[in-house]
DNA sequence: CGTAGTATTGAAACGGATCAATATCTGTGG
DNA sequence: CCACAGATATTGATCCGTTTCAATACTACG
């Protein structure tokens, strides 16, 4: 809906994003400068509003996204109706790999998101012949493999309060880990969240509230957390 | 271990693969013979017995795996000394791409099994220097990933009936699909699907007790199940 | 400032986990 | 080939926590 703005508005609260596009170490999914330029020669830029559906379930694959900024849901809508959220994707994720054509998932925005779209066709041309660059998206596409076990595993466990607290652990900025007091931004609603761990909405309101009680986190308001004893939620967290 | 048979044994019970070295139309993830042969050249075949566990989470990840025959559980022990199943692979299956260069799951032997171990650092040259066939392991880790995302919404669900007539549908053979009274094989132990379908090794005792006793299956062993009533399974699953 | 969507809080019931006892299977050795 | 033992699976009874239903409070946006 805004004008297109050459230079990024000021960012939203700093939300953590599985490393691709930079930082990160150790693990070769930094793209070169060169490599970047050619990912830019084939799309383009959009920005678009909270809440807009970037595209549907079943319909025809043809671009695949990269996040430069904002927050965006995956999910998919049940047949009685439930929606089961599969991931919140950040800065740096990549989404709408598709397999057969059609995109398996929903995916809609959460805040003002700021996206890379590149056309399907032409990206599989190019990561063809760029066997570097290929290597980088499969071991992005790896990583959310991991991910998503990772959340699998999250949600199998049996306890709210511990499946609330490792949403937390999650969203809150790997960086900054160490620094006590630290503010976890939850851009997405709490229904939102509930799709995610797989818990009512009333479940993950009271995990919350329960959570703020026994002075593990502290909410600024409805979607900013603070860590007030990051002892007590690695533990929570790790009681898997 | 054993000397190269050019010809495949005459294989077990028929199980259901996700498509990686053949069938499976639509997708390009068949290999061609020429591919096929530039991996044989790097890999080697071997023969395990079951339970043998093949690597352990955490250790060096030097080699990736892909199945010829047999079945493979891939777990992560929790703290609790719970284990999450993340997956059961089968033949056409591939295991052991991790990221770090450290495992990230332990995968064990089922059945009797057969791989091809790859040397990771060779693949991943080889895949760099043939778009065309990382395109294809690109393609086998997004179906992954969407197969991870599928486990994550069943486990979800609340009733353990449905959990657990879900995991029969997906072992099923899609390509007998059709066929009423169709056999599907359980090579896995009843804990191991609970460990997979978050359930407690009771609930899916008495989860098969139930779908027995109301006609929609039978067991004629405890490793193979017969749906007599494909229709009703079929709205179970749906029903999530 | 009002209103609709969103979130919190309360009370009750359902369903799976757990604990416990028994049954069945598998594979090993006699 | 059979018998035995340990592992695996089934069945039963109780408990606990989440879901659900319902009412109230909050908040964002016009």
């Amino acid at each position: 809906m805004s004008a297109k703005a050459p230079s990024p508005p000021p960012s939203p609260p700093a939300l953590r994003g599985i490393p691709f596009i930079a930082e990160n170490s150790s693990d070769s999914v930094l793209l070169t400068s060169a490599e970047r330029e050619q990912l830019a020669q084939i799309g383009v830029r959009i920005r678009l509003p909270a809440r807009m559906v970037i595209y549907r379930e079943e319909s025809p694959a043809d671009w695949v996204f990269a996040i430069t900024d904002g927050c965006v849901k995956c999910y998919r809508e049940l047949p009685s109706g439930k929606r089961a959220l599969c991931a919140f994707l950040f800065a740096r994720d990549l989404f709408g790999l598709a397999e057969n054509g059609r995109y398996t998932n929903t995916v809609q925005a959460v805040t003002n998101v700021t996206l890379y779209r590149l056309p399907v066709l032409q990206l599989a041309n190019l990561l063809k012949q760029d066997g570097n660059l290929q290597f980088k998206f499969l071991s992005k596409v790896t990583h959310e493999l991991r991910s998503s076990q990772r959340r699998a595993i999250l949600i199998n466990r049996r306890d709210a309060v511990g499946r609330f607290a490792s949403f937390i652990a999650m969203m809150a900025n790997p960086a900054t880990a160490s620094a006590e007091a630290q503010e976890v931004p939850l851009p997405m609603a709490r229904s939102d969240i509930a799709d995610f761990l797989g818990l009512s909405l009333e479940s993950v309101s009271r995990s919350a509230t329960e959570l703020e009680r026994s002075g593990v986190l502290k909410f600024e308001n409805r979607h900013l957390a603070r860590i007030v004893d990051g002892a007590r939620l690695a533990k929570l967290v790790a009681a898997v």
